[in-house]
DNA sequence: AAGTGGTCTAGACCACGTA
DNA sequence: ACGTGGTCTAGACCACTTG
């Protein structure tokens, strides 16, 4: 099974890859432990330190979490990993909080040409298309607009509009098996449109932040389109870079 | 020297400070070899793999960077790093080129309240103030506001001021031995300003991205305030969330 | 050939969580 | 008491770089 000839790739490499296609496959879901190193030790025929070092790469990568003591299981997304790792937003003392969100509409409609492309769906699919307002502090401060295509996310947008969660990558993952992996975000400046600006009480024409943000799946398929636009009257986008 | 009892800190994170300590320090220079594993090992009294352990996750923090069958190397400022860890504009392609500069103004000034505030000085401190363009395919793209304290860049500012490299933080790191190693940003969209506009070839107005970035050194020194204006018609700031 | 980092092993003991 | 991950050791061999 696994290859120990020379010039092949490394004993935990082939390891991780495989601990990798287990997990993309569904074998072992997000939230579910995996067997101890030491077994899958035994079950590869390696030592336990050449599968520690495969778990290792993987927990840095966010797809596996190591509890002392109780075992290695499969991340999942909670409110801590929206907020840390997929929330940007910050009030101008550098504060997180997530914020609240009211949905404004969700329905099936046939994706514009930048959808179909971002999405990597053939011409005229239909998608969901979700535009909800997110508030923090009781004040409106974002605007999203998130496309998802419809194979995934079957019943998704036919009706049962106002069930959706306030974090949709737990729904992703619980409801649909779509677990979030990583996200491209591109950001810009642009004037607010009379809707934006309705909705977010500014005026129009104003400068707001436009978020375009690509969600990946752990091997690299575009799942989400998420087209946010941000008033920056007294919040921040925040990134650290080392 | 190392602690060994019971609830003590780990041996590899008391290496990997020591490690951190004597860079810090300047007893190694950035670009400058360290000593080898082994060596490192036998000075300290622990095991070979132990000194690898603390040096890993050295470099994993850009610290320090391994070249198989050379050595181990202090990190330094080099395009690549500028481009790939410190410059987030690409343009509409995701392509990302790093722009030239041309410096219009550097001069000694009194901090600002902010500029106070952010880079931890007293009031009524002098700083060096540089004002430059920076533009991407002849482009002006953004207009950068780089603040510096007085304090370390000490001569900076009195003259010389077309001597200015396009990679500031190399020449931080050579000529002042500040080495740069992680930074915060904070976007906003805000509206050109008439001085803005003008630069930038844009309508008074116009929403630009601000882009304030404190840089700060190993040990979280803040050392340079940054703002940037940017032009967001052909560009955008990119960032790859995990 | 000698020295460096890179991989892999086998075994020891510690700290934590559960039963 | 037992199983889990976390740390540490000692030693082997490989891959790469330099003299």
């Amino acid at each position: 099974m696994l290859d120990t000839g020379k010039g092949s790739i490394s004993l935990y490499m082939q390891i991780k890859d495989l601990l990798l296609a287990r997990i993309t496959k569904g074998d072992w879901l997000p939230g579910s432990i995996i067997p101890s190193e030491m077994n899958l030790a035994h079950e590869l025929g390696v030592s336990q330190g050449t599968v520690r070092k495969a778990i290792t790469e993987l927990v840095e990568n966010n797809v596996l979490t190591r509890r002392q003591g109780k075992g290695t299981f499969v991340s999942n997304h909670d409110v801590n990993r929206a907020l840390f790792h997929f929330f940007h937003i910050t009030d101008n003392k550098g504060h997180k909080v997530l914020p609240d969100s009211r949905v404004l509409t969700c329905r099936r409609k046939i994706a514009t040409r930048k959808e179909a492309s971002v999405l990597q769906l053939p011409g005229e699919t239909e998608v969901t298309r979700i535009e909800r307002v997110r508030s923090i502090a009781g004040k409106a401060t974002m605007i999203e607009t998130i496309t998802l295509p419809a194979d995934p996310f079957g019943e998704l947008g036919k009706g049962s509009e106002d069930e959706l969660p306030n974090t949709l990558y737990e729904l992703y993952e619980t409801r649909y098996g779509i677990t979030i992996h990583s996200a491209d975000e591109q950001l810009r400046a642009i004037a607010a449109s009379k809707h934006d600006a309705r909705l977010l009480g500014l005026e129009v024409g104003t400068p707001v932040l436009e978020i375009e943000r690509v969600a990946l799946t752990l091997d690299k398929t575009p799942v989400e389109l998420r087209v946010s636009r941000c008033s920056t009257k007294n919040h921040y986008y925040h990134n650290t870079c080392f």
